[in-house]
DNA sequence: CTGTTAGCGCTTTCAA
DNA sequence: TTGAAAGCGCTAACAG
């Protein structure tokens, strides 16, 4: 309440006394919903010349005070300082705004410990709530299992990026396993049948899907996969230079390398061309993640697979316009593709 | 309005009634303003407890349309799908939560031809007054010269990252002056005397100021500039590396490079490794903006001048506060310093 | 210190 | 085909 923002706008009365009719026949004009078919065309312009000429601009807020409901959707999430994942918002903005309808952005527990996180959502659930958003979207960093303040379940909430432990709210999450099977069929289909994996935390949902594509990949295509190269990186381009370094001195090396993620790859390529190889010629490189501004500047540029994040923004409002809409044969469980983007490591 | 939000609430009459006071007595008491004085403790005891056991939650719409006024202010760019810009939105965004505030953003004329672009963020301006913004934060991709929509002027309206052409909107906007000054300096200080400057488009702010703290620079240090170690580039990693490599062949090469964005960098950095010389060891170079995949994965990690555009977002609303509550004296004016980011190329 | 009263600008039965 | 009237949940004079 920082202003009294005043600007004298002319109100829906205004409009009814220029138009020669009443409030009620210019809101249904001016609503355009299905009861502006009993009012006469003649009437209509009347009363749209007259909301013309005033400058007549309706007030949301009036508007959704009397209709007890507002077209706005709220978001929760940590990620608005994250530069990856902030696409997950862009998406959802987008889809958004192609509806003309806006989003509340409540930032939580940016950086906070465990703890204080729960509260802070807890805070960001509050004052959405308060804004009477129709609906929520909770969207994590990184692909996991998060636990969620109990006021989202008062309303219509989709869970992106990440899912809740009991299963019960929507959400809408990557298809690491059909990523990690793109990244490894594209190896294979160039040739490969000794695909090195570099793994990410083995406990975390990417890793284990995409070492499950990994697998899969191998077996839709005949091949045995060979576990002794898997090895663990630590998710950073030091790790990934000391995992690739270990499969290179494996006995019988792989020919190509799947990286769980471009990070890694980073470091992949360090200790690739540190021991002389060139990629793709002597050994075939594919990433994770699709950050652009490594895979796309790495030399040669990364072939990796693609999170879906604005995807993920983008299904996660729609699921909320068909949950608020009464749809409530909602899957609980969307999975997005993750797709390969083809550059030059294969 | 795409659904009833019915989760049936306590409203303020309702804790009235169950603390036995009236509903002005639970506004005062709950909305915390000055006339809160007025109650006496144990009533104001009497009234939060009521509220706390019926769950009441006050609804921000009913307050805003009784208070005519709201604390949302509307954001109107192009930026949202601009990776590195998208930065201004974070910091507004940041700096609006910290208040526990909400933004509403509006997407306009991304990526829209010239024309229909103005029709676009008229729009935008239109369905953000629908919602009664305090105040609207106009930003821009890349700095530069804009025009607005009328719209705009009927409420307070600051730009970052661009300035209207007659002046008279207020504006946040970088320092490239000073920018172009701290990388040049900081060449200098390294002992460099030959320092080349790789330029943008030479008619941009961007290019115009980074070029003058370049000048400025050499004389605040008793150099004589070398306006033929001046060669444009386009902005791209090409223009960078094609530009680079005509400043090496200079009859009197320079010893340090000043590169007025990261990506041209990028280039400039394979012509030096091309002509087998290193960096920083034989050669110096310094970007500009500060892309932290790009500057900060180069090898070696290059030393750039940041861009501020999380704090020319926080300092858009505050300036929006500032505004709103009645403090005419902004400046219309305002720049944020480009600080140097310190890596290994100097 | 507390309550009465009158709206804010719009939607929505219900009746004409 | 149109209008009257009753709110939506809250704020803010003004009175006591």
């Amino acid at each position: 309440m920082t202003r009294l923002n005043h600007l004298p706008r002319a109100t829906m009365s205004d409009v009814a006394r220029a138009a020669g009719v009443s409030r009620t026949t210019v809101s249904f004009v001016l609503s355009d919903g299905g009861r502006a078919n009993n009012v006469s065309e003649a009437t209509k312009v009347r009363v749209r010349e007259a909301a013309g000429t005033l400058g007549y601009r309706p007030d949301g807020l009036a508007r959704a005070l009397a209709a007890k409901s507002t077209d706005w959707y709220g978001v929760v999430t940590e990620i608005v300082t994250d530069p990856v994942a902030a696409h997950v918002i862009r998406g959802a903005q987008d889809e958004a705004w192609r509806q003309r309808r806006f989003l509340l952005i409540a930032s939580a527990g940016d950086g906070e410990p465990e703890g204080a996180r729960l509260a802070l959502e807890g805070l960001a659930a509050e004052k959405l709530l308060e804004q009477r958003v129709a609906g929520i979207l909770y969207a994590a960093t990184w692909h996991r299992a998060v636990s969620v303040p109990d006021l989202l379940r008062a309303l219509p909430t989709v869970l992106i990026n990440c899912f809740d432990a009991d299963g019960e709210l929507p959400c809408i999450i990557p298809d690491e396993v059909g990523g990690g099977r793109n990244a490894t069929e594209r190896l294979i289909r160039a040739g490969h049948e000794q695909i090195g994996y570099i793994n990410l935390d083995p406990m975390i949902p990417a890793a284990i899907g995409r070492l499950q594509g990994w697998r899969d990949a191998h077996e839709a295509a005949g091949l045995t996969p060979h576990d002794d190269l898997i090895v663990d990186g630590d998710a950073t381009a030091d790790g990934g230079y000391a995992a690739a370094l270990a499969l290179l001195d494996h006995p019988s090396p792989p020919t190509a390398i799947f990286c769980a993620n471009d990070r890694m790859s980073m470091g992949a390529y360090d200790a690739i061309k540190e021991r002389g190889l060139r990629i793709p010629h002597d050994i075939a490189v594919v990433g994770f993640d699709n950050q652009e501004v490594i895979s796309g500047y790495l030399r040669p540029p990364l072939t990796t697979v693609a999170l879906p994040f604005e995807q993920m923004g983008a299904l996660g409002v729609r699921t909320l316009d068909a949950l608020a809409s009464g749809h409530s044969t909602i899957a609980t469980r969307q999975m997005v593709d993750c797709p390969l983007v083809e550059r030059s490591s294969v």
